[in-house]
DNA sequence: TATTGTTATACTCTATAACTATA
DNA sequence: TATAGTTATAGAGTATAACAATA
């Protein structure tokens, strides 16, 4: 189990994440300073506006987070803001309905230019056309069999804190 | 200023963002269950072994962290974990030379094959041998591009915590 | 019983600023 | 004066577990 990766998957594997890595950090520099957003709370405003309608917080958590408690603390920041509304749904009393507000949408359209910026000047401007076609046909089969893939959350039974 | 991206463009970047994402997660899982690493921690042990020989800390902060006292605190953990030692250099008395104990070699090959596991069944997994080089061509271009670009962190002079 | 969501809590990571010491 | 590194400190992000309410 397990041999070494072939050289040119070593090579594929650093470029790729040295670049994600740069990216994400460019964005979230520029999300922060124009709009004193996090990443994650920039997604959770993204996502409102893209459904068109209200989401639950279920809904919402798909894909953004990786618990619930982290996204109750995030709406929560979100909402002392002023960016979204939280109520009650009526057609499950257990839910919580978020809706974006009048000053998210405004919150979100300030920083979407800066954002787009960033991501062209850094991802796209030494890529033709076609590199951008291929790129996309490449990350998309990659990104759709890491969704299918289970979590490999059946971790060994090993240490929790400082492994030893 | 700012059009809207390609459509392409928009297909690519949330593609290669969320395969970015998905990656990042499933390796500081296992590093994290298998070995008790965080992310940056591995990459320092790696670091250290690529390396051959001991390095400063401002020569293990290069393209780490993004902050020196960042790589002190991770540094001070590694060592309290006994993964490396630290001295001061006889060559410039003001550097602090870092050097990899056996344990951390140990806890590096330890972790090793489940990272290997990891980045093969999740990114290599659907990708030919042709693919593979594509994309680290594609990769390896993009990346370069953004090691060379000013971290635009001529920030509009805007709101530090949460701007309104 | 299972699900939705919140709370309390604790831990990790990161960054800024002030500081020490060497160059 | 500039650089290497540490310290103190504070803030943000995230996760687990316990809980309340509803399905």
């Amino acid at each position: 189990m397990a041999e070494a990766l072939h050289p040119s998957q070593m090579r594929t594997y650093f470029a790729l994440t040295e670049a994600a890595s740069l990216l994400q950090y460019a964005v979230q520099q520029q999300l922060q300073a124009e709009g004193g957003l996090s990443y994650v709370q920039f997604e959770i405003l993204a996502k409102l506006v893209d459904a068109g309608r209200p989401l639950t917080m279920t809904e919402l958590a798909d894909g953004v987070v990786y618990s619930r408690s982290g996204l109750t603390h995030q709406a929560g920041v979100l909402q002392a803001d002023g960016l979204i509304a939280r109520a009650p749904s009526t057609a499950d009393q257990r839910a919580t309905v978020v809706t974006i507000t009048k000053a998210g949408r405004r919150r979100l359209e300030k920083v979407l230019p800066g954002h787009i910026d960033v991501v062209r000047g850094l991802l796209f401007e030494t890529l033709s056309a076609q590199d951008v076609r291929t790129l996309g046909n490449l990350m998309t089969r990659v990104r759709d069999h890491m969704r299918e893939q289970p979590p490999r959350s059946a971790a060994p039974r090993k240490s929790r804190g400082s492994a030893h």
